[in-house]
RNA sequence: GCGACUGUGGCGAAACUGGUAUACGCACGAGACUUAAAAUCUUGCGCCGUCAGGCAUGCGGGUUCGAGUCCCGCCAGUCGCACCA
């Protein structure tokens, strides 16, 4: 009597088993090699969705397979706990976001266990606990006192109607998402991390990650976006000082014809004084969120200030405009503008019928003018007084010697990188540990007196931050002074807890300091997995703390992941799933339904990792059914017993079996170490094809041997089915720990091949050949195959191509 | 707008370094079992053509004996753009 698969009782048994042995505790051991393998910890919203169920899976893959592979393996799980969702929650819910975000944990934990993931549950972080963020405060109070962490005013979104900061999110089409205001730029006092003082390393420290995808690299490459050029001063031609310009381009330097600066540029400012049009114009580029993306995709709008500037090396007075695609926040917020030379320069100049002047003509002739676009490449400059003649890159050095020489620029190396503006004015975060006192400052708050505790039991009325609401909260006292003093109410970027938690889990219960010497042993991360949606933000805040912590003495090596692998998002009818479309697919009864082995074979087999996955229903009935096969064929496994023969069979059709699961397991191997593992699923399922047709011939042990194959395949996988099932056939200890399998190079062995016969690139029939055949006998027989002796009927044979086990292509006309 | 990526049957996809395109599944068709259905099993399945054969990897070129794979130019879609996480 078979028993037939009901993963919910199996699963439930399964896990118990491993609740009690808790097998993935992990521990410090030197005598093996670490694999420290971490997913992106989840912002508990409420439940998992697909994207986590394939993140997780992914991540318990790697854990499981590297495990039997005999790696220490840590693989933890935490909590992204502050943040935006939670306030909005609790405005809706009128809950307060702590309560709202623990009972989120509470259930979105029971879920993770249910899916069966090899996870140390002993190391769980919660961000927006005191024990876990004390120690950011204490590292930012470090940083301030080493001038890393500073103030200074940055640009925000304001909502003129609620009073409040909005994020770029809550922006839409250019107004708030409640009140329906129209959006304005406000500058406010911020604090900001000093990361460009890390961005050369940061850059350059990007060729050390070879486990690293290019893509990413690319992405980060540009976003840093080191270029070098030269600072140019441009005096003013009425009053003191001089306006400075950061360009690549200083080779045009006498083809700018105008100069263009930001609304907030202090020059406009001050000129808007007295001309109300201009005025106007500056509050008018103010309208619209600070989102770089709308930013740039506006309509490119100017206005001359009436101000003049004077040409450092021609001694010409230059018109000063106001235009909206300067960015106040890239360089000096001011650019010349060449129009001949810049493309946004042209345009501009195009619209308000600015003068051009053609200063670098093309090696292979001179421009045709009037010119119908800018011409952007480098060339031989031309009407440059001394520095015509001279090639462009030649230019561009002696350009950066001749102002320095004149005290107007100097060469200069400018990053696209700002830095990081840390301040949130919200509740649901990390307070930032400074006091305000009106005799000493700005003071941090000192060691001893961390966590500065975020009060938890709070009202949230969708009006402001609560603390900044809460005299027991803001008033206190001065640590330098002892007089009355208040509290910063702002909080920190939700950035900034992601950016230190993968270091935290090494030693999450040490309470004298952020990190201790567990951290040295399991860092950096072998294996960080996670979504390219965090290919830029997440991933270098996370790698620029890493380089804060070292150097604080906190850790010793430079970068926090060795491999990453981001992964896709999960699509329905071909659209990222979301509530506002209405296509999610919840994990919870699907669970329920099949069991988490299925959902986790159906999300490994689909696609693979890196490319988005396309969700299917009927897929999944795939999936279960596949399972279903393994689970049968088990059980009747299980009820032969243990064979007498051996795998050595005499019969040919035995041995091209054996052969085929030997070939399956040997691809699978490749596949899994390159992280191909939508192949490898692939792989499991023709080795059950194969058994199947084996254990109808009755080949016990060539059965058998290929099924303990399949099972530890599929442990990573599906890890319960393949425990109960491993256990029954007593195959020896847990699946879990059991060797991961190799293919039996033996078995592989050949005596005939097959190979592709081609005539002129075309496949005009296939030869047999014995594995050993010389390049001579495969060109003789290919010679004699009637067909390719059809299709070379009056052709010359020219050249023989043969591909030694694969095809011989004859080459005629 | 800028940066990065993706595009192969009706669908998800495979083809590792250029070497027999469509493995493995899904859906669908036919059959078996069943009173029936579900489940399960067997079998067929890129397109055109009666065959011979021809045409197919988003579109247009190129390199090569040979291109899904390499190069150039387009088109479409996805992700990111600093206060969503």
């Amino acid at each position: 009597m078979e028993h037939s698969y009901q993963p919910r009782l199996l699963e439930q048994a399964i896990q118990q088993g491993w609740e009690r042995q808790n097998p993935w505790r992990a521990t410090e051991d030197s005598t093996r090699p670490k694999y420290y393998c971490l997913s992106m910890f989840p912002y508990p919203s409420g439940k998992l969705h697909m994207g986590h169920v394939r993140n997780y899976t992914i991540g318990d893959v790697l854990a499981r397979f590297h495990r039997m592979k005999g790696f220490n393996v840590l693989q933890p799980m935490g909590w992204d706990a502050f943040g935006l969702p939670a306030e909005n929650a609790a405005v809706k819910n009128s809950t307060a976001p702590a309560a709202w975000t623990y009972e989120n944990i509470d259930y979105m934990r029971g879920q993770l266990r249910t899916l069966g993931f090899a996870i140390d549950w002993s190391r769980e972080i919660a961000t927006c606990r005191p024990d876990y963020y004390r120690w950011e405060q204490w590292l930012m109070t470090r940083l301030l006192d080493k001038g890393l962490v500073y103030r200074k005013t940055g640009t925000v979104n304001w909502d003129p109607v609620d009073q409040t900061v909005l994020a770029n999110e809550q922006v839409i089409d250019g107004r708030g998402w409640r009140s329906g205001a129209l959006v304005e730029k406000r500058e406010i006092p911020m604090y900001y991390m000093r990361i460009t003082a890390y961005a050369d390393e940061l850059l350059e420290d990007l060729d050390q990650l070879d486990g690293w995808p290019e893509q990413v690299k690319a992405m980060q490459r540009n976003w840093i976006g080191r270029s070098e050029g030269a600072e140019i001063h441009f005096a003013y031609a009425e009053g003191e000082g001089s306006l400075k310009v950061f360009t690549t381009r200083a080779d045009t330097l006498y083809g700018a014809t105008y100069v263009a600066v930001a609304a907030e540029h202090p020059l406009a400012t001050a000129a808007a004084q007295h001309n109300p049009a201009l005025a106007a114009f500056i509050e008018e580029c103010k309208r619209g969120g600070v989102a770089e993306a709308e930013i740039a995709t506006q309509q490119k709008k100017g206005m001359d200030t009436g101000s003049f500037v004077v040409h450092p090396l021609t001694g010409a007075r230059l018109p000063v405009w106001v235009a909206n695609y300067v960015l106040m926040s890239y360089g000096e917020g001011a650019v010349m503008a060449v129009p001949a030379h810049d493309q946004r320069d042209f345009d501009f100049a195009t619209q308000y019928g600015l003068p051009m002047q053609v200063v670098v003509q093309p090696a292979d002739g001179p421009l045709a003018e009037p010119l119908t676009e800018a011409f952007t490449a480098d060339g031989v400059l031309v009407n440059s007084e001394d520095f015509s003649g001279r090639h462009s890159p030649e230019a561009r050095t002696k350009m950066g010697a001749v102002l320095m020489a004149l005290s107007s620029g100097a060469p200069r190396i400018q990053y696209r990188l700002r830095d990081w503006g840390i301040s949130r004015q919200r509740y649901w975060g990390c307070p930032i540990p400074i006091i305000h006192c009106a005799a000493c400052g700005e003071v941090t708050v000192p060691e001893e007196d961390l966590p500065v505790v975020l009060p938890e039991q709070v009202v949230m009325d969708g009006v402001g931050s609560p603390i900044k609401k809460d005299p027991a909260f803001y008033t206190t006292t001065c640590p330098k002074c002892a007089g009355p003093a208040t509290r910063e109410t702002d909080t920190m970027d939700t950035f900034v807890e992601s950016s230190w938690y993968y270091a935290r889990y090494a030693c999450p219960d040490q309470d004298q300091s952020m990190l201790d010497g567990r951290a040295n042993y399991w860092l950096p991360v072998d294996q960080y997995v996670g979504g390219i949606e965090h290919a830029i933000l997440h991933l270098l805040y996370a790698r620029f703390f890493n380089k804060l912590m070292r150097d604080v003495g906190l850790i010793t090596h430079d970068e926090p992941f060795s491999r990453l692998l981001t992964q896709g998002m999960v699509l329905k009818d071909g659209a990222k799933m979301s509530k506002s479309k209405g296509n999610t697919v919840d994990p919870q009864p699907l669970i329920e339904e099949f069991g988490a082995d299925t959902a986790r074979f159906f999300i490994i087999f689909t696609s693979p990792p890196e490319q988005s996955l396309e969700w299917s229903d009927s897929g999944v009935q795939g999936a279960f059914r596949f399972l279903k096969r393994v689970w049968t064929l088990g059980q009747q496994l299980a009820a032969a017993g243990t064979s007498t023969s051996n795998c050595d069979a005499p019969e040919e059709q035995l041995r091209d079996l054996r052969r085929e699961v030997h070939a399956s397991l040997k691809q699978a191997n490749y596949d899994m170490e390159r992280q191909q593992f939508n192949t490898v699923a692939s792989a499991s399922m023709k080795i059950l094809n194969t058994l199947e047709k084996l254990h109808g011939l009755g080949a016990g042990a060539i059965t058998r041997e290929g099924f303990s194959i399949l099972l530890r395949l599929l442990a990573p996988i599906t890890p319960h089915l393949t425990e109960a099932l491993w256990a029954q056939l007593e195959l020896g200890g847990p699946v879990y720990d059991a060797a991961w399998p190799v293919a039996d190079e033996a078995a592989l062995q050949r005596d005939q091949i097959e190979l592709a016969l081609q005539v002129n690139g075309k496949l005009r029939g296939s030869l047999a050949v014995a594995a050993s055949a010389s390049k001579e006998d495969i060109e003789a027989a290919a010679r004699t195959h009637p067909n390719v002796l059809k299709h070379l009927e009056g052709l010359v044979v020219r050249k023989v191509v043969v591909v030694p086990g694969r095809l011989v292509n004859l080459v005629a006309n």
